[in-house]
DNA sequence: TAATAAATGACGCATTTGCGTTATTGAAAT
DNA sequence: ATTTCAATAACGCAAATGCGTCATTTATTA
């Protein structure tokens, strides 16, 4: 006597049609997974998607680009995790789909046995990554972080959250009324932050807090 | 007749006496792979560390800690890729790691068959992470970096170098003269700036060149 | 219990900033 | 040949900023 398991239900979006075969076939041949839907753009997509637990986007696809797809799915309510098969070559694209929000960044050439490990594993609440595009998000990570320096004293709370309207660019007497205390306090607490992170104007304030990680 | 072909080296640092035992068997027990070393602590580790293409280094080792462990092998000319093996727990470390250069962030967990295939997969360049670290260094990656907005009008090459000592705190006066330029040109400059990024002050022009990646 | 730190508030003042307005030069595009 | 644009420079002025100095309250820690 078996327990009785759902499917795990896919939809591919996909424009390349012997690419879409290839899938296709993995999915329906695999057990434990059904093909819900198929579609060949990403405006068919968004006006008939059913319910599904994985999407499998491809990121390039031409007129409306994988990129907006993902990112007008992931407005719905309850959105499926969302996976995006990828090449080599869209560099630039992989970041703006990370930032869009998709749940796993796949290379095409995955095989197939993987790529059903990889829905398994976002269904899990992971990101799957084939190891190229980890590699390239983390190296963009790398270039725009920074570590925190050891002489930076504890920021508290109070100036964290100053920081934090001070990043956005407000000023003293908008801080003041965000968080409703005088905006000579909030000088006070500006001066106190300089001093912390041992800066002396806004600017130096603003990049420290972002490179170094000090926000939220 | 066979190609021969090299195995790949493999070393492994790790306290914990039956994780090691554990992985040393499947090193040990893989066609292609070879154990040359197994080292209990870090110091050990980079004093006898002997030719090899791949360290599987516990992040959590007592004494100095394998994030040291990376950062000083990572100094090192020809250093081996060096994969991280991880706990659910140590969320913080995952980044230090990181920024300490390692090539893998795996969870300790991992089956056997598939820590084989990470090894391959850093060989060939590529970074290994299992679902769970990617999804941890997404969440961090987003919170820190912004897409480039659309409205942005392209900075130019001037404006950039002006945008750049702007981040580093400088003022109208301090600019012109690294720059040999008048300060009023400066404020031309940073007022053209403001306009193409529509923003009207200092820390909102520092915050979008930091996150938009808008300098160098 | 005394010292310390965080959060609050205030006044004065020199400096810096943001913006309106105007103008010249050289290079690139039409 | 002319328009457009980047880079340069200048003046004025209201607003914002950075800093010195001082003070109160409430936790927390030594």
């Amino acid at each position: 006597m078996t327990v009785k398991r759902k499917n795990i239900r896919v939809v591919l979006v996909e424009d390349h049609p012997s690419y879409r075969e290839i899938v296709s076939e993995v999915i329906q041949s695999a057990k434990g997974f059904s093909l819900s839907a198929v579609f060949e753009n990403v405006d068919d997509a968004l006006r008939q998607m059913p319910e599904a637990d994985v999407i499998l986007m491809d990121i390039g696809l031409p007129q409306r680009s994988g990129i907006e797809g993902v990112a007008e799915l992931k407005k719905r309510t309850d959105s499926p995790r969302i996976i995006m098969l990828t090449n080599f070559t869209d560099d630039e694209k992989i970041m703006q789909a990370i930032f869009a929000g998709a749940d796993g960044y796949l290379l095409k050439q995955i095989p197939g046995h993987k790529l059903l490990d990889a829905i398994v594993e976002t269904m899990d609440g992971g990101t799957s990554m084939t190891p190229f595009v980890a590699r390239r998000v983390l190296e963009a990570f790398k270039t725009r972080a920074e570590v925190k320096d050891e002489t930076t004293e504890n920021i508290s709370v109070r100036e964290q959250e100053v920081l934090g309207l001070l990043v956005q660019g407000y000023n003293y007497k908008q801080i003041a009324e965000k968080i409703f205390i005088s905006p000579e306090t909030v000088r006070n607490h500006i001066r106190n932050i300089y001093e912390k992170l041992h800066v002396h104007t806004r600017s130096e304030a603003v990049s420290k807090a972002i490179k170094q990680g000090l926000l939220k």
